[in-house]
DNA sequence: CCCGATAATTGGTCAAGCCAATTTTTCGAA
DNA sequence: TTCGAAAAATTGGCTTGACCAATTATCGGG
């Protein structure tokens, strides 16, 4: 499916094409914003538009007076990747993240912690009997372990990664539906994993994650 | 210090305060863009480019002639992280993965990858001793292993730490520069992580970069 | 040849207008 | 009185043109 591109977008994308296959190599400055609204045949507050995205994403850095300078392509923030481009490699990724922040909040469970958990997963429960996916609980199961294991730039990278996962992009362009026979084998992984935690066992906790994050790409991508 | 923000920045930062103090829940609409403009006392155009910096971050999303939308903060895409707000954290989430990061390398050691590695190192020997930083070498030695490792999800992941560590404003903030003696002691903790890997010894090579990067936090936030 | 002043070039912000998609309102028929 | 269709209003999208501010380039005098 394709949406309409925003204008900016399509600017965007075009720049981006002339700065990564090499006419405008790191360090070089672009044309002024008014010679290139010209070149590409758009109006000047549009460029703006897209410059600003651009910006934002690391691949220009606009200096006032100055010019328009390309960003070498390592130096660029965090950029989306193409849909479906490594769903084995991010599931994978989850797996390796997951079960090192598992461990990590296996070493700190406390009784409310555990009851969080319990009742993450109540609510999970209920809302699958009720025909309804529990996409909220089932991030907030995750982003609750991660965010024991106390460590924030841990739990945005885990809440970022459920997110690319579960994005609706992703899932449609995947033509994938979970259905309430998945999201309650779902549920059961996850109460393996609260089990496991209630115990205080980190390799045991470690192993319920990743068997439920191996199942869980299984049910992404091999159906 | 305070670099001065463009316009369309700090139009963002109040739109999305209003979004996160709750005065425009998710899912509810936010006032036309020639009400908020006038709201805000800025030009249409100014805050048309401000509304694409908080639909880029996952903040707002617009429907053109329906409106623009506030979305939840569970939807945001991977947010910046203000500079400075846990450095400690930053590093031992670095920790974390590059550990496991490096294990899943050293089980996949090749000949060339260890001369890719010699040679990085090489190179940033000969910047030190030019009294030059080395920091695309070092930036270079933690992506080579990251990206042997076999999972380009991860390798983003380590690149973005990274940058996020070496982001100049952060360096700047921090009033941290770098010395020589810095460097070199870096670039042996990098020779100790090669000697391990070229091994082929997992934990070695995990001990090895968990030490680099425990003396890169104090080298960063102690002194 | 160098330095300071001026001009040119660059990005930043603004006003106003028109186009296109969606929503709301109105009107007429059943 | 209700419902559906059409028209109007509202909303975002994009453009043209103008002026302000920072940086760079040029020129003239010492």
């Amino acid at each position: 499916m394709t949406l309409p591109k925003r204008l900016y977008q399509q600017i965007a994308d075009q720049v981006r094409q002339l700065i990564q296959n090499g006419q405008y190599p790191a360090g070089s400055r672009l044309p002024p914003e008014r010679e290139l609204a010209q070149t590409l045949g758009v109006s000047r507050p549009s460029l703006r538009e897209a410059l600003i995205a651009l910006e934002i994403d690391g691949t220009i850095e606009i200096r006032m007076g100055s010019g328009i300078y390309a960003l070498s392509p390592a130096k660029t923030s965090n950029g989306q990747r193409s849909l479906g481009e490594s769903p084995t490699e991010l599931m994978q990724a989850r797996a390796v993240i997951e079960s090192a922040v598992i461990a990590k909040a296996a070493a700190a469970v406390t009784d409310s912690f555990i009851e969080a958990l319990s009742a993450i997963l109540d609510s999970m429960r209920a809302e699958i009997a009720e025909g309804r996916k529990p996409i909220d609980q089932d991030r907030q199961f995750h982003l609750t372990i991660a965010e024991q294991a106390g460590n924030s730039v841990l739990a945005d990278i885990v809440a970022n990664l459920f997110d690319e996962r579960h994005s609706p992009m992703s899932d449609h362009m995947r033509g994938r539906f979970e259905t309430p026979e998945t999201w309650f084998a779902a549920l059961q992984e996850h109460e393996a994993i609260l089990t496991a935690l209630d115990m205080r066992d980190p390799l045991a906790a470690q192993a319920a994650m990743h068997a439920h994050l191996t199942a869980s790409r299984r049910r992404w991508l091999e159906n």
